[in-house]
DNA sequence: ATCTCAAATATTGTGTCTAATGTTTGATGC
DNA sequence: GCATCAAACATTAGACACAATATTTGAGAT
């Protein structure tokens, strides 16, 4: 039982498929697929060095979480996109998170509290500089702490699911945003404080919002929407 | 052609993954498999006298709806669940159907409704008899009509995963359930018929709040419950 | 001699690949 | 137009490499 020392493996070899959905996904969100466009997996296979089962299995994910459809004995369909859809997604997103904010709200302790404004305090700093890369990855952790304090395993599934739908390198690369998420983030934070479950929704819902928005003016100039109107 | 039928039980119509998908939910769902059990691939495959690819496939699939977790070179293990976690996917099951018939109610036409008090006139006869195979599929189509009329699609896409949360045989099973399901479905043709978005969310609301309520009373006499308190 | 513990070895089971099978689509000839 | 056939491709099976875990073995300490 004696710990066999934390020798850190620094080569973790992802599985291929996730790294094949990952890919996929950012390619269908970034335009460069278009919706209604097959999938072919000996196609997608050769492009990527590898055999068509990983490709396979990265698609029947991607099914399961709406970006595909799969027409049996035909092949895998790139989903039809629309700017209402991307909307919904985050109208959902924005729901579930300030659900999970208020629940958190009511139970989170001291030291959870402490641990949130040292990761906002980082963010902070990082402001100035530049550094996106680390911005993202402390946005994220951010957002994971307050999802997992209340320990509402489903609700943070299907938001897990929903946030599959922002590109993983968007929240650094737009204009604005970083200024504007510190602003909502200091709100959560402050909701937080306070215990105050209203407000933890309601400034989390907003957050999510504007997020939510910026995505859709992003997309918009990328043209990933399948018809216009 | 045809295959010299060894103890061929699966239909060749139907993909042979998305059979052992719905035979595994089922399993899950039933209490049969507990929460914390891994599911191995030969096991699983052994067991319906199939090759391993389709059951890994299927378990992919159940990864992607939440079911399953995958520990890389691990397994795959059925995911803890709490009576918290059904109230919680019901809670968004409940909020999306909401919505969408909401906006089923503002664009909704005489036809399409016509066509639903049709489904719900024969579910209404059904009532008598006891032919609930029949009324598990009116039941279904019923809720899929009013779903697709305002053609959200990524709502509607939401909607089915936490959809499947319910056994599929479930609904013809419990006991009072067909007669509050009449009342309440009644209530939201009512409101599809006045145009009444705000009704219309309402009673749908209601009406999957109820079933889900039914459901984890079902679960907690089955016992699939990951821990207790 | 017995116990402890770690290195060596065996076992189990996933992750990926290759190949065989079946289905769909589209072309070709009538 | 309609049947027939061939190519393209998805789907399933089977095989194997390798990672994770369990078991055995053996050296050193008591």
């Amino acid at each position: 039982m004696v710990a066999h020392g934390r020798d850190v493996k620094l080569r973790r070899r992802p599985q291929l498929s996730e790294e094949v959905a990952a890919h996929l996904r950012e390619r269908i969100m970034s335009g460069q697929v278009r919706p209604g466009e097959y999938l072919r997996l000996e196609h997608v296979a050769e492009e990527l060095g590898i055999s068509v089962t990983p490709v396979r299995e990265a698609l029947v994910a991607l099914r399961g979480e709406g970006f595909v459809q799969l027409q049996p004995r035909r092949g895998f369909i790139v989903s039809p996109l629309s700017r209402v859809d991307v909307q919904d997604v985050f109208r959902v997103q924005a729901d579930i998170a300030g659900e999970l904010a208020s629940r958190a709200a009511t139970v989170i302790t001291d030291e959870q509290l402490e641990n949130l404004e040292t990761i906002q305090g980082q963010l902070d700093m990082l402001h100035t500089t530049g550094a996106s890369v680390e911005q993202e990855a402390l946005n994220h952790e951010f957002h994971r702490q307050i999802n997992s304090v209340s320990e509402s395993r489903k609700l943070a599934w299907f938001l897990a699911t929903a946030v599959r739908y922002a590109p993983l390198s968007f929240y650094g690369e737009i204009h604005g945003w970083t200024r504007a998420s510190r602003e909502d983030h200091h709100a959560v934070l402050d909701a937080l404080h306070k215990r105050d479950p209203d407000a933890a929704r309601f400034s989390m819902h907003r957050h999510i919002t504007h997020a939510g928005d910026l995505l859709v003016e992003h997309l918009d100039k990328l043209g990933v929407w399948s018809e216009e109107s």
